[in-house]
DNA sequence: CACTATAATTGAACATTGTTCATTGAACGC
DNA sequence: GCGTTCAATGAACAATGTTCAATTATAGTG
């Protein structure tokens, strides 16, 4: 047999990993490029090919462990029963993440590179727990059998959030608004919430 | 003195600006680059940086266009005064301008460059006069002397529909939801409206 | 131990962007 | 004509992602 490989390529891959969120921590998404992620392994360029099949690879890695650590902060925040409640808090919990790991949340946000391929599958997966945790917050809201009506309103306001983050991951929410990021998600999620009873409450 | 310019700088930039517009057309967004704009204009490269500060420069343009065109389609919407009927009309207009202009329009959600300079001021002009309209369509649910709040409403109602254009702009909207573009805008609206009724008749 | 086959690793090179700037040459005043 | 000026040029640079022939380290073999 032929040479063996110094660490399999999972173990690469955690290490790749580990750089990239290095590399993001101490200069932000704009250094994060194939070349410094070899370098800071300590090794060649062609090596991070051999790992992954491209640059869009290693971004999903990391975003994937953003999905994680959020649905991790998320799932610690107690829940009452009480629909209203239970969505501020994960909001508080929520907008505090977003803020403490500003760099990491924004590569979420970023196109990488022109041919936007789609995201591997467990990558779905992830973004699919965090749409269950927010159904369990709103369940309450919708009588049994409206399950489909539940996870519609979910992904509304899911969407809502995600025209929150993009303009503020651009610095593009102050064109748009005076107010700061936490107010104009507390205000959307207000509004989102009155939205729902009153829907409800029609249906 | 010295050599004549063949065309004004204004004049060079509506050639440029109809140029870009040709491609973004013929060839979609992804090959808007100063080469071809050049190449197509007959100039070499340097003569678009001594038009424009950049390509970022170009693209504004492009959008302000859009935008222009936009309030311009908008505009054309017969109102009622019913809000719920007019944003509902108001909507309808919105999505087949997406629908129909959907490259030049997604030019808007695309980030060029990574150094993000901030876009110049008339185009904030131009995105005000669109709040503008939105104000005065969603006007009678609020009533005098609630200006802030009705300000704030269309800034919401706003950041709300960016967060369905830029997922569809970048093909993930799919990711979220099954439905379809303007199924989403369409709820979202219903339950932006649902929402601004209920918090008015809170206050 | 020497040798060879094998496959991981390398890094120079390519492609594609945006951007710069020394050079060129056309048009104007004299 | 002639020199001056400055728009126009396009080669060159920088920064990315990506490829692949060459290299090299290791495992197996005699």
């Amino acid at each position: 047999m032929g040479r063996r490989p110094k660490h399999s390529k999972a173990e690469f891959q955690k290490i790749a990993l580990a750089a990239a969120q290095d590399i993001i921590a101490e200069h932000g998404l704009h250094d994060l490029n194939v070349r410094a992620v070899a370098s800071r392994m300590g090794v060649s360029v062609g090596t991070i090919y051999n790992i992954f099949t491209g640059i869009e690879e290693l971004v999903a890695l990391v975003n994937g462990e953003t999905l994680d650590a959020l649905h991790a902060a998320l799932s610690r925040v107690p829940l009452t029963g009480r629909p209203e409640a239970d969505l501020h808090a994960v909001l508080d919990r929520y907008l505090a993440f977003v803020i403490e790991r500003e760099r990491s949340w924004n590569l979420l946000f970023e196109e990488r590179l022109p041919g936007a391929k789609e995201p591997p599958a467990w990558y779905f997966g992830k973004i699919a727990r965090l749409f269950a945790l927010l159904e369990r917050v709103l369940a309450p809201l919708f009588g049994p059998g409206r399950e489909a009506d539940l996870a519609r309103a979910v992904r509304l306001l899911w969407i809502s959030m995600h025209g929150v983050w993009s303009l503020n991951a651009r610095g593009q929410l102050a064109i748009v608004t005076d107010d700061p990021l936490d107010a104009v998600a507390r205000d959307m999620v207000d509004t989102y919430l009155a939205g729902l009873r009153g829907r409800a409450a029609a249906v």
